[in-house]
Order: C-alpha cells, then structure tokens, then sequence
DNA sequence: CCAATGCTTCGGTTACGGTCGAAGTATGAA
DNA sequence: TTCATACTTCGACCGTAACCGAAGCATTGG
C-alpha cells in the first residue's frame, strides 16, 4: 500500500510467541537444532518445524545441515539487534513476561547477547574501554585504539584471527535493560570467550544469563579498571 | 515462558498490516487523527478505531483529544528507531513491499523520520557537522560544540528554546536505507524546519518523502559544507 | 434543540494461522 | 538390511482476531 519496506512481514515473524521463544533463546549466538528449540519453545517438534521454515524464508535465520542434525542460529547481528530493541520498548511500556522472576535481577547485570557481553557488567567494561582510551568511538562506528591493540592482546586476545575474519572487530550493541552501548563484533566475543576460558564467569545453559563468580568478578573489575 | 521481556505482545503489535501501516504514517512525526490514519491504513473508521486502542494500550502511540478530534502519535523517538530498525531488517531481507516504486528512490534520497532529516541527505548533513567539528560524537551520546553552537545559531535555529524543552537537544537515529547514523533530537528537528521554512525543501503530502528544489538542494549543500 | 461530525461499542461473519496426530523422508548406527 | 533418530509434510481441527454494518456517545455549530 505505502512506501518502504514491508515491515508488518517480519513483525508478524516474531509477533508469534513460540516464534519469539525461538528467537530469545538464540540469542546466546548459539546454533540449536530443531528438537532443542521445540522444546524452548513448548511446541512439538512438527510445529517447530513450520515456524523454523517460516523464519528461514524471512531471512531472519539461517541453517546448517550436519548429518540428520540441523542447526540453526540467527541471520546475523543485525537481527540480534532488533530483538534487543524490541525489548527496549517491551520493558519500557512495562510488559514484562513474568513479573521479574529471580533470574531478571542476573539478567539485567549479566546476560549473553548473541555471544558478546551484556548488561551493566557489559556495559561498565565498554565505558571503562572508552575512559581507558582504548576504544574511539565516531558514531556507530567503533574503533580500537593501538593501546587497545596492547591492551586486549596483553588478556590473551588473538587479534589477528579476528581481523582476519570478515565480521567487524568492533561493533555497538543496545541493551534493553540499561538503554546503553555495550562492545558487540567480534572483539566482543572474544573478550567474553576469554573471561570464560579464565573461569571468571559462566554462562548458565539455556539461559542468557551469565554469573560471575566473586574472585572473578573482582579479577574482571581489576583487569578493565572498573571503578566503583 | 522465558525470562526477559514480552517482545511477542509488541511485535505482533506492529505485525498486524494494517496497524503497520498506521505506525509507518505516523513516522513522519506529525500527530494525525483517527479518520485519517484509516485512510492510510486502508480500513474503515471502525477497525482503525480498535487498532488504535491497541497500540495505545500497547504502548506505541499516544493521543491528545482536542474537541471531537483524536490526534494520534508516536510515543516517542524509541518507538520511531525500533521501527527504523524493522524496515533495515525488512529491506536487507529482500521484502520491500511494492517492487520499488518511483517514490522509493526519492525515499532514499531524502525522507522526514520522526520530524528531522533522514536518508543520503540527511547523513550527509550529520557527517558534515561531525567533520566540521560542530557535533562530538561518543556513543550514543552526541553533544553540540561550542563552534556547532554559534554555527546553528547563526542559521537561524532557536537554541535557548530548544534547551528550554525536556527533550534531548541530539540523538543519534539510524537510517533503513543506508544504516547510517544521521542527527535527532530537538536540534534535528528544529534543522528540518528551518530548511522548510526557508524554501529549500518541501515534504509531500501523505508521504515521508522530501523533496529539495534545485536551488534548495545547492545551498543546502554549501550551507552545511557538504563534498561531493 | 436539532443536525452534523468524529469516534467508539456491539454483534456476527469470515478467514487466516497455529496446533498436533499420523504418515513420510533422510541420515546414521547396529 | 534393519532399526532408530531427526526432521518434514499432510490433513484436520480449532481459536483468535481482523473486519464491517449498525447503533450508540460525545462534541461542535447553527
């Protein structure tokens, strides 16, 4: 009828509740296969079957066939985003799905959001980054400084494998809980994969929610010169 | 079923066609009324008249009543970006919803988000303004120069009234046709008008589209010093 | 007070889409 | 080959919600 792009299309795709469950649980960036979501969802695995094509055509999954398994995880960031966004504006016109369970209170200081860092923790060490001055901010556009190089090398960060991957080192993410930026791209990840590896925190499965342990809290604090 | 906040109300919201359609008249930024805003959806009085309760309750809209009349806009510039950010996913996605009319490229060019200047103008604008030290860029956060102070000053642009207002004086917006940040906000806002008020530029009617005079187009360009 | 306009509510129809049982295809293991 | 697992397709059912005609309020103007 009008003009631009048709976005009532892809708003009905997660407009569905089991489609919308399918879409917040690969948030964490992980591939799921089909029986998996079905499960998150609460649908059997034939009507899963239908949403799952359904998303796949609207381009806001792709999939990867592995044997009789078959993989799927979100198109992209971009997706991610939006999804971010929508729960912006759900939380702000108070809509939450539960009357804020005793998981909301982890989620909101620590979650995965597609495989990078979120919540106020994510956000602290993005402004801790920028107040270090080892990330310059122009924009959307984020880019590392040399003593960034320094820095995130020096915490076991191999940066030439992400710059060799064509994804973008450095990205800007919205968060829902806080309405700040937080450190996406592919130096997001790895900066999370690593706090992992150190055992500082652990992502909680099937959740987004990622606790930290307190020696790794304070371990984290110290390493990004988080104040307060 | 899963924590985080209730996307699929909101989604299926804006999934509906016709409450899609009312949302995307409404992203101009001007308040219309209900008959009106079901013409643009292409419903009659009474269907428009409970999608609008709908988006009401729902969050998105909100309304003024003055005499018989019921103006209806959007909530606010959150609500303006989600819905940007849907026709990013929409138009990246392949989905454009007429096989680009000859309206779209003019969309493209030059086109009203939420009442400041969107699309290759309107970030052509923005990056002249940050390359000419007039707006700081820090995230989100983006902040007026003392330069960029007297520079939109002397284009005529009430700074003291806009200062004045609750709202933000800048905000970043980011465009579905270019995905590229461009300048909201009450200074966004106010840059547009002036440039309508000033014969450069004319919005149509019933469309988001904007269409610069020839001449319009020229000072514009020199106006803000834009290359190329 | 009546008429006209703008919007809302009610009732009833229609259609679309989500859902699952059952059967069908493909891949891998025994 | 045979069985088990992972997923898809088919068919039928059901519920919800979009839709409009008609009537009902509310506000303005004469």
């Amino acid at each position: 009828m009008k003009e631009g792009p048709d976005i009532a299309r892809i708003a009905s795709l997660i407009g569905d509740p089991a489609r919308a469950n399918i879409l917040g649980a690969l948030m964490t960036g992980k591939a799921l296969t089909a029986t998996e979501l079905a499960g998150e969802a609460g649908v059997t695995v034939q009507t899963a079957s239908t949403h799952l094509s359904k998303l796949e055509v609207g381009g806001l999954t792709v999939v990867r066939k592995s044997g009789r398994h078959k993989y799927i995880s979100l198109a992209g960031p971009d997706v991610a985003e939006v999804l971010e966004a929508l729960m912006g504006l759900a939380a702000g016109a108070g809509h939450m799905r539960t009357r804020t369970g005793p998981a909301d209170s982890v989620l909101r200081d620590a979650r995965v959001c597609y495989n990078h860092l979120a919540g106020s923790q994510g956000i602290a060490m993005f402004d801790a980054m920028v107040a270090r001055g080892f990330l310059q901010v122009n924009g959307d556009v984020i880019t590392l400084t040399p003593a960034g190089n320094d820095f995130v090398t020096g915490f076991g960060v191999d940066l030439a494998a992400l710059q060799r991957a064509r994804a973008p080192v450095c990205r800007a993410c919205l968060d829902w809980s806080a309405r700040r930026t937080h450190l996406a791209g592919g130096l997001g990840r790895a900066l999370l994969a690593r706090i992992e590896v150190l055992g500082w925190a652990k992502r909680q499965s099937g959740s987004r929610a990622v606790r930290f342990t307190t020696a790794g809290r304070g371990a984290f604090r110290a390493q990004f010169g988080i104040k307060d």
